[in-house]
DNA sequence: TTTATTGGTAAGTCATGACTTACGGTAATA
DNA sequence: TATTACCGTAAGTCATGACTTACCAATAAA
């Protein structure tokens, strides 16, 4: 179960905040960290579990680490709540077609 | 911020299995907790995580309790989602349009 | 090469939250 | 009414995870 990790990472509003900067434009750990309550340290953790959840994506600039928002995540999270609904419209459609006769 | 007890309610492995086995049709707390690997009360206070971020509804049945899936959580989420791309799709706009000249 | 900037990691603390068992309260049944 | 099923909550335990400071590696500048 891949989305595991997304939703797990989503789940932090530390984390969201960082993906909530990132919209806007690509960062570094030293910007995130200035605009945000927490150390350093504390957002480059996050930032490691972002990536791999593949919310981010790292790209070095020299000796500072340009990160941004990454497709790939979110897109797992749109797929996993498509995939709720198709399973609610099949039940919701299994209880329209039901008839008495061949239910086995 | 209404979608933060979502993603926290969605973080959790099982309550995301809770949802998933809500998806083909309505249950009481007792079939959800004879098909996980967990207690019922403890099933019991993972809907009260769910019902609290609009994820699920009960309605009374006599003695017992069915919970169904709850699509407005479900479409917060995808809310927040196309708010990241809106916003992303903006940026990446700004970033095509911007012209040497006029930029105050 | 030295010095400063940037950032990842280690270690430790502390709060939160995911369980358990025990209990009480309500609705169906005998 | 007495009993049985169903379920929510209280209390307590234990693991996890979100921080901190301290340290180290790598790049850029003096």
């Amino acid at each position: 179960m891949t989305y595991g990790n997304i939703f797990l990472a989503l789940g932090d509003p530390t984390r969201r905040s960082v993906l909530e900067a990132l919209r806007h434009q690509p960062m570094t750990v030293g910007m995130l960290a200035k605009q945000m309550p927490v150390s350093r340290p504390a957002v480059s953790q996050h930032l490691k579990i972002l990536k791999e959840a593949e919310l981010v994506t790292v790209t070095p600039k020299g000796a500072s680490n340009e990160y941004a928002l990454n497709r790939k995540g979110l897109d797992e999270i749109r797929a996993w709540l498509d995939s709720m609904w198709d399973d609610s419209l099949e039940a919701f459609k299994a209880h329209v077609d039901q008839k008495p006769e061949n239910n086995n």
